[in-house]
DNA sequence: CGCTTCCTTGAGTGACATCAAGCGTGGTGG
DNA sequence: CCACCACGCTTGATGTCACTCAAGGAAGCG
């Protein structure tokens, strides 16, 4: 799955088959710049259940998601959660422009993000219009897709909520072997669940136990195959889009 | 209310008083710019209730809020629907970049756009990249409120969805009132509702019945009046805060 | 092997939906 | 002017879906 480019001698070794320079917001930018934002970038590595981000916290950097799933919620003071957004490769972290966070990132699966300061990032936003653009462009999709999960969470019975996330992990968690499956005309498809039920839970507004016998009804009614706690097969994508409502 | 600047005299007479250029996309641009601009722009008055955008429309114009209030939904096929947003002046309308809109727009109480050719505002946007940040910051603001609403919707109970809902309105139906309000110490108010009860109903992801219910409760309760079905009184904001959950 | 963590399953309850009147206001026409 | 209706809202009676509480199974780990 390695891309490869003709011409990268100056492109930082680390750039070089990164996702996000293709996708996400370092293609606005030639190899003279992403040398210069290079200069400020570190890569980091977290495990399962790292908290990225604390609620409140002052910003002190953004970063890009290089591999695996980032988990972004919200509290209320009596502790009750809600997960109001998944991040996957190549998307952008943090809030752009802000002085506090004002949610929650947590490493759902293990995570790789590259990081860089608010400063830094922030001067080269200015300089460079396309970059911004590029994160304009990135924001508007999360617009999109959070109004999208209001309408799940607001109007949906808990079986077409866990349907409906089921369907968004099956699109969203490995892209590139989703397009070639469509190609080929597969519908099956098989995927690691980045999230416990608990998270699921906490994303749908259900409780763990209503998760958990959705799945089970599901299981029984042929639509999903539980492999183990993790793991799903779906059959045919198609019968999974039916119980979206 | 009305704002005078100084040195206005080359400033296209609509803009003179508008908020949009005080506090919204406008403030960007310099006077040669609005000139250019309000080439382009129209502004029209909608009645409530008139669809402002049809979704799965063409997207063909933009706007920009003036007066009144807007509301966003979206709609599952079966006919349930969901309000995603509500946007107040001065706040930006539409999907930028978008080829087709993906929600409806409709004018909740009279209306008043200033309108925009999707491609007279694309290219005034590549000109002036201080305009995309501009947007940027509202596109920001606007993710900011669709995560928290999708707390309100996920992890609220019916009662403190409504109280949530009138905290909403009470601080941003009128702004600057509401500022002056609070510099006096007044923790007083008195507003329209601009939603139906049905309207508030598919904001809240409740039916009419409950919403009725939890009003009629928080009037019993002495957090609210109501004056009338359109108007409310709010003795205490910081009593009604703490209905929010 | 026992402990912990995560998940499933069952029984009972409760919050909100549904179904069904009834009320108030504003508009229309006789 | 009032009868009539339409519309939006409230209120009550009943139903149901998802929550709560409780127990037990499966997998990972010391």
């Amino acid at each position: 799955m390695s891309r490869n480019d003709i011409h990268n001698s100056d492109v930082p070794i680390l750039c070089r088959s990164c996702e996000v320079r293709h996708q996400g917001m370092c293609g606005a930018l030639d190899q003279h710049h992403l040398l210069e934002l290079s200069r400020y970038t570190q890569t980091v590595r977290y495990e399962a259940g790292a908290e990225l981000i604390a609620d409140d916290s002052e910003i002190t950097s953004y970063a890009n998601v290089m591999r695996g799933v980032v988990k972004l919620s919200k509290m209320l003071e009596d502790g009750r959660q809600q997960v109001v957004g998944l991040q996957f490769a190549p998307d952008f972290l943090g809030r752009l422009f802000g002085r506090q966070n004002t949610l929650e990132a947590e490493a759902a699966s293990p995570v790789e993000l590259c990081k860089i300061p608010k400063s830094a990032l922030e001067k080269l936003v200015k300089a460079h219009p396309e970059l911004e653009h590029r994160l304009m462009e990135q924001t508007l999709r999360e617009l999109d897709e959070a109004r999208e999960w209001m309408v799940t969470l607001g109007r949906k019975t808990a079986s077409e909520k866990v349907a409906t996330f089921l369907l968004l992990i099956a699109t969203h968690i490995d892209p590139v072997a989703n397009e070639r499956q469509e190609e080929r005309g597969e519908r099956s498809m098989k995927f690691d669940l980045p999230l416990s039920r608990a998270d699921i839970a906490d994303f749908l507004g259900l409780t763990i136990e209503t998760v958990s016998r959705q799945l089970t009804k599901l299981r029984k009614d042929g639509v999903i195959e539980i492999v183990n706690n993790r793991q799903v097969t779906v059959p045919d994508l198609g019968r999974l889009k039916v119980r979206c409502g």
